[in-house]
DNA sequence: AATGAATGAGAGTTCATTCAT
DNA sequence: AATGAATGAACTCTCATTCAT
């Protein structure tokens, strides 16, 4: 039993491995371009050892997309003990923002790519995405009871909310700010999610 | 002359169906998938003739994008004509959203994708593309000195706004609005603008 | 008629022109990547043109190898008039290295590649060849019957001679010296052919 | 072991068999028109394949070339038993001439081709080639001292000689003999090398 | 458990050549 | 006489994947 204990976990170590250099090179060259080749020659094994570990390639997108929702939760979870909604609105922005900006390939995989849409895989990983929706909803929801939004449909709210971080996350990920002076492109996001975050509450 | 008229008309015509055959696969399958055999196929011709029209894939690309680039000017364009800068602004973002819709692939090319460019053309396409921020831009600061956004700084202010309808293209046309209801996913993004407007405009 | 002259005078400098182009293209990037397309370009007609004057690039090729052995026995002719046959031998010999300098592409044609000569066309092109290697012959002979070379065979000596001539051209044209320094190159082969000169006279 | 063993010699038997039909191949088309595919086709595996056993094609070429400088030392060494050094050098010829007929893809390669080298390679597998030349320079060197070939200068003489079998072998190796009665053309060849060494011997 | 060897499919691209006009 | 348009065949090379060992 030790014996096969160390099996097993040698075999987790080793996935967790190759988890990690796709992770890294789909990051670096996209996913199409980082071949498996070239992550086998990342952990130094050979390439027809990722597929003992997994299916396939897009099985490995899947397996990654999995990890990105529950990180996303993570930070979302952090913000559940701020008892003011409307405060608590705010920083669920900066936190969604820094999650973006800290894993831009997990980014990328959850929101932006169209490739691993098209899995049938997608309900499981879901389950962290809905629930990190739901902290979003809950939030908009206090914040009406509380006075905030009058007159407003939570549903159309939320989603107001969330396209505008996600506006502002995925135009600095995709590089399209090029038309701001380059040296101030990061601060300018900063000062784009103040802005937002000011006029929400004048309403 | 007529005779040359006709081969003139019927060399852009499969110029022009080329660049839509190209389209739809960029769309569909995306820029890397989507093969010059594949587009050849589509117009049953072989590929050899669509080196004939375009030195090679990155110009078909660049043609494309240009394209995008004039439409979406045209629609932004499209409101110079209102005078009040707020209610020009409000359409300015309904005319966003419906270029996105409209036009999923060009949008795609324009604002979303990692591009592949070592090409130098890139410059010339975005005069459409500069001209059209400025007229986000210059209705911003209109709506400011007409008393609107007091405090606010206009280059985060524009970024904000952007953002938010960008948002909710992207999470549209890229597919992430499965947690709501399918059939009023449509009328949701609207009513997200709508929302969107509405606190904009008390602030 | 001067209607049909002037036709028939067109048509033959537009051979002409091909003829010129496809010399420098072959010289410059070889004979297989020098295109037809290449050639068309240089003169500025069309591909198709090209095969209104010759039936393929390899008649081309083998027009240009007719060319190369006029020329070849032009060159050697001009050596006839200097009666002592020694002093010719001499002469014919920096006259076949001069060749190879002034017309390396009809030297490598005429002498090196191996393509042309899988033709069957060779034989007519030959005609001046065999009459250039006739002097040869017939030079090494009145050598000998001056009192040279006594105890040779004279067809055995005269493909020893070419051969000595004839590799000096190659090992330079085909850039085979770089052990010698490279700015005395030219020099040495001068020199090379001295010293054969010079230990011919001896025998 | 025994199967690591055999494995190992297995891989080795398919590098030979590439380089074999790649070097029969290279002689029959050349270099450009020898496709890695008629290779592939002529071992029964795949193109790709190949690729597992050499980067490009072009390092294949360079392989090849390595060998052929190797084997053609190999030949040049066996000379050095020589006492006399004009016994050697025409010994020297012989062998020269031999290894051209022995080796024609080789010969070509060294000697001949035009190289589609952007290869940094080439230096390596020169020291071979230097070191056969320098056996060549230090046998004429020996022979003046031994008061042969006096107020010859010896780089020039060296350069001479070399010129004259590398004319006989390319002459014939490319087939240009063909004025000389076809069933004579070998004899002829010796022959010229036989007259070439007994003028040799008397300056 | 791990892999070396192999490959079919496919990528972008170029070329000599043909043919209707 | 000249050509624009078109193509089939070929090129080098890469990739995800399989399978015997």
């Amino acid at each position: 039993m030790g014996i096969a204990d160390r099996k097993e976990r040698e075999k987790k170590e080793l996935r967790e491995k190759i988890i990690l250099a796709a992770s890294e090179l789909f990051l670096e060259h996209g996913l199409e371009k980082a071949s498996i080749r070239m992550i086998a020659d990342k952990i130094e094994y050979s390439p027809a050892t990722i597929y003992l570990h997994f299916k396939d390639k897009s099985e490995l997108f899947y397996v990654i997309m999995e990890r990105a929702f529950h990180k996303f939760f993570e930070y979302f979870s952090s913000v559940q003990h701020i008892k003011d909604p409307m405060e608590r609105l705010k920083v669920l922005g900066t936190v969604y923002l820094k999650f973006a900006v800290d894993n831009p390939l997990y980014y990328d995989l959850m929101f932006v790519l169209r490739k691993p849409m098209e899995n049938q895989h997608t309900d499981k990983s879901f389950e962290a995405g809905e629930r990190s929706h739901a902290i979003l909803t809950k939030t908009v929801e206090e914040c009406m009871s509380h006075g905030h939004f009058q007159g407003h449909d939570p549903m159309a709210l939320s989603l107001a909310i969330w396209s505008a971080v996600h506006g502002l996350a995925t135009l600095r990920l995709r590089n399209r700010l090029m038309m701001y002076p380059e040296d101030r492109q990061d601060e300018l996001v900063e000062q784009a999610l103040y802005a937002f975050n000011t006029i929400m509450e004048q309403a």
